[in-house]
RNA sequence: GGCGGAGUAGCCAAGUGGUAAGGCAAUGGUUUGCAAAACCGUCAUUCGAGGGUUCGAUUCCCUCCUCCGCCUCCA
């Protein structure tokens, strides 16, 4: 929590957009806090990204589109960001699924890291400034372990693997709250279950290099321990060390990744590097399907594609993912999905009319938020997503009597949130569009034909037609419309 | 078992020590040849259950019930 405010030269001139900062909650602190770039110029920050080896689900990209909502607001209220965000590109599933798929790693990983893209771009996400991949910043990690092991915090074990001293680190387990749960790190020197299948000296020591093995096929790498590959906890450290530095803003993943992963990360970075590591943590919290744990048995585990193939947008998706506290278990359900859609439309009515009523002219000078300073305040109270839709929906109730300056004002403002949350609305359906088939069209001018000459019967047995072909007519006072099901 | 989180109308979901945003669905009316669409309305005396503190609690405290996550390289 800096006391000064930097200066943002960037910032809208006029006024500043954000008058008072940004205020999220760190998991390490447990508390609220103001975000503040620490070097007065970008907030620099880090984002756990997905293992290539398959399509992300829903849950992964709650975590993703919160980030990105995240990012948009610091970015909407005049701070800079630095958004790095890694590529697992090695680990034992995607070491395991490229050999099933008969691929080498690279090929493998690099088809799921194109998909990857494809859904983000779908879902609005903006790509991070920098997207770094484990295989390509073995190097770093390998002088990582180097500085461990020269500092005391790692050791080699007799089959080519280093790991982590957990007890050379009193830190550990800060995040997590390891002193609060019982668990009796450090001091099972002989206990070592049948799945551990590495040497290490403490059960609750993790790893940092694998010693080669047989069934990792091609992939391994040269070091100073003997060929092998990294440890996935390290491969987040050592990106972040040659990108952020040894301290840095904020770092973020789900929850799930807080135990272990983050407090690894925090071991090994701080040891190796100095430095205090992030100086806030952001997690996003699970999401539940109809109220359950995803899972690929049940069949509720859903991928973008999936939802696409159902016919709901990315968009629609996205609204879901946002409508509800990042912080609270999100209930995903097909119907929410259904109700976004009708959302997305009443939002789109909303601003046209809003528009219609502008000034075109005063929207660009415009700076502010008007009648969506409610729902901008709620983006900045920790990230209170939820709160912010309200806030659309109630702010364009109040702003449908302005006209002129006053609705470009608000217009202004309604799009300074909407970009923020990253939603793009849907577009008024042409009726004649060119994307309409031709076959469709000839129904529909035959059903206004008859209509016309009051043949209800005929009108409607091809209104009947045309909802059974996935069209449906929306009749106007002198002209009707057409829209895809 | 330990730790963390959640239970708010049919569904999704904000919020607050002072009497419940918003969206979807539903439903009444206007309109329509009938629908759809559109427009104007309605829609939680109540916030998992029971106690306690308080002038007052859904919001704070205690107990209980249910669900979820982590404690195994899952976002």
């Amino acid at each position: 929590m800096l006391e000064k405010q930097p200066d943002f030269p960037w910032r809208a001139g006029g006024g500043s957009l954000n008058n008072r900062a940004m205020l999220l909650f760190d998991t390490l602190t447990r508390t609220e806090r103001n975000l503040r770039p620490m070097d007065g110029t970008s907030l620099r920050f880090y984002c756990c990204g997905p293992t290539v080896y398959g399509p992300a689900h829903i849950g992964n990209f709650r975590t993703f589109v919160l980030q990105d909502v995240f990012r948009r607001t610091l970015e909407t209220g005049g701070i800079r960001t630095l958004h790095v965000r890694n590529i697992t590109d090695v680990d034992d599933k995607t070491i395991r699924d490229s050999q099933a798929a008969g691929k080498t790693l690279t090929d493998f990983t690099r088809g799921w890291t194109e998909k990857f893209h494809a859904d983000c771009a779908s879902l609005g996400l903006l790509a991070p400034h920098i997207e770094p991949g484990a295989v390509e910043h073995i190097p770093q990690q390998i002088a990582m372990i180097e500085a461990l092991v020269g500092k005391g915090n790692a050791y080699a074990s007799d089959d080519g693997s280093v790991y982590f001293r957990i007890s050379s680190f009193p830190g550990y387990g800060r995040l997590s709250r390891l002193d609060e749960r019982e668990l009796d790190l450090g001091k099972t020197q002989n206990a070592r279950s049948s799945s551990d299948e590495y040497e290490k000296d403490s059960l609750s020591d993790f790893v940092l290099w694998k010693g080669r093995r047989p069934e990792d096929g091609e992939n391994f790498w040269p070091s100073p321990w003997g060929e092998g590959r990294p440890g996935w906890h390290l491969e987040c450290s050592a990106m972040i060390q040659e990108y952020l530095g040894d301290s840095f803003d904020l770092h973020s993943g789900g929850v799930d990744l807080v135990f272990p992963h983050h407090e690894n990360e925090i071991a090994q970075s701080q040891c190796a590097c100095g430095g205090h590591f992030a100086a806030h943590w952001f997690h996003i919290t699970h999401l539940l399907v109809d109220g359950g744990k995803m899972s690929k048995s049940l069949g509720n585990m859903f991928t973008l594609a999936d939802l696409t193939a159902k016919g709901h947008t990315a968009m629609e998706t996205r609204y879901v993912l946002i409508g509800a506290h990042y912080r609270k278990p999100l209930n995903f359900t097909l119907d929410s999905l259904s109700g976004a859609r009708e959302a997305l439309a009443k939002l789109a009515k909303g601003a046209r009319q809003l528009a219609a009523n502008a000034d075109p002219d005063a929207v660009l000078t415009s700076v502010g938020f008007g009648p969506f300073q409610a729902a901008w305040d709620s983006l900045n109270n920790d990230l209170n997503t939820p709160g912010a839709l309200g806030g659309l929906f109630t702010g364009l109730r109040e702003a449908a009597a302005l006209k002129g300056a006053e609705a470009s004002a608000a217009l202004a403002g309604f799009n300074r949130v909407l970009r923020a949350l990253g939603l793009t609305l849907p577009e008024e359906v042409s009726p004649l569009a060119a994307d309409v088939p031709d076959a469709i069209r000839e129904l529909a001018e035959g059903r206004w034909q008859a209509r016309l000459s009051k043949n209800w019967a005929e009108s409607d047995r091809l209104r009947d037609e045309l909802a059974a072909v996935g069209w449906q007519v929306k009749d106007g006072k002198e002209d009707y419309t057409l829209t895809p099901i």
